[in-house]
DNA sequence: ACGAGTCAGTTCTGAAATCGAACGTACTTT
DNA sequence: AAAGTACGTTCGATTTCAGAACTGACTCGT
């Protein structure tokens, strides 16, 4: 199966991976929500091949998740900006990153920690439900057909949640 | 750079990605969460090739996600069952999912839903403040250096936040 | 005016990963 | 005895990636 395919089953996880579903392009957008902008600055942080690079950046720009937007014109340069998509990609950094901190943190400890600016503590981040405000746990939640499901195969076989 | 030397850097978003960076890893771990455990049930569902499921399941339990458990002797069968570490990875897939739901949903609408079973609504997941309770927007958080921190480059360049 | 430096890429070649399909092994079922 | 199930491995052809050099348009220092 090709990335294209991916993008035309009728599974969100497989649509957003067709998207995000690049070690490098995750190294990017982590890049882009601590503010970098520039190409030269993804690729000396990141150490990825500038091909590579051009690539993932033009895919995400296409895929509306980051913009190009000029910031000078002699000679042509520009910036690469998260969109609202873009943006709403932070639940996924975030969750990354906190696996990472509990289960592949080094003997020092976390190489980075989050502040919530509006109540001021470090924190982590919990995955809560829209409705009710509890975190959600995985034996918690059922799994059902919506109304733009077709007949594949990204429902539980038959008994769900391991 | 390689998969490997990602996995060293000081930065738990690439040290995660060294686990599960990759499209097929994310796919089965979907699967996983699902409640699929054979070997042939992934690669029907997926459409896998069986040398990369062979391979992905193998690392996804040298790293400690999956459990490789015999379920039968004669003769010898296994089941890949997630462990704590692995559970621990579903607010990164409810994330991506939820993504996709948001984005990706054709005219259709989204082609699963998802019911708490605890509250009995139908929800979305809301990434919260562990400290206050309060959904966490991309501008609110503050990266700060952790004690695990080396000198590379995952902090943010300047200011922060895009 | 001249070379050095910045910025954003493109192009090249060899190395590595992936695809699709077939094959192997050890059982169970018909 | 033949077919099916389960879990892989192996193989050659294709695709992607890494590392490095190169282009082009401009700016800055002297």
């Amino acid at each position: 199966m090709k990335w294209d395919e991916l993008a035309e089953q009728s599974c969100s996880m497989a649509r957003t991976l067709s998207v995000i579903g690049d070690r490098w392009t995750l190294m990017v957008l982590r890049d882009c929500f601590l503010g970098v902008r520039r190409f030269d600055d993804f690729q000396r942080r990141l150490g990825v091949t500038r091909g590579i690079l051009s690539d993932r950046l033009r895919q995400l720009t296409e895929a509306g998740v980051l913009d190009k937007v000029a910031y000078q014109d002699r000679p042509p340069r520009h910036e690469y900006r998260l969109t609202r998509r873009g943006l709403d990609l932070h639940p996924v950094i975030l969750s990354i990153v906190h696996w990472g901190d509990v289960h592949m943190a080094g003997e020092a400890g976390r190489p980075i920690l989050h502040r919530h600016k509006t109540c001021g503590a470090l924190f982590d981040p919990v995955l809560s439900c829209s409705e009710c405000g509890e975190p959600v746990r995985p034996h918690d939640v059922e799994v059902i057909r919506g109304p733009g499901h077709a007949a594949d195969r990204h429902m539980p076989p038959d008994e769900a949640e391991g």
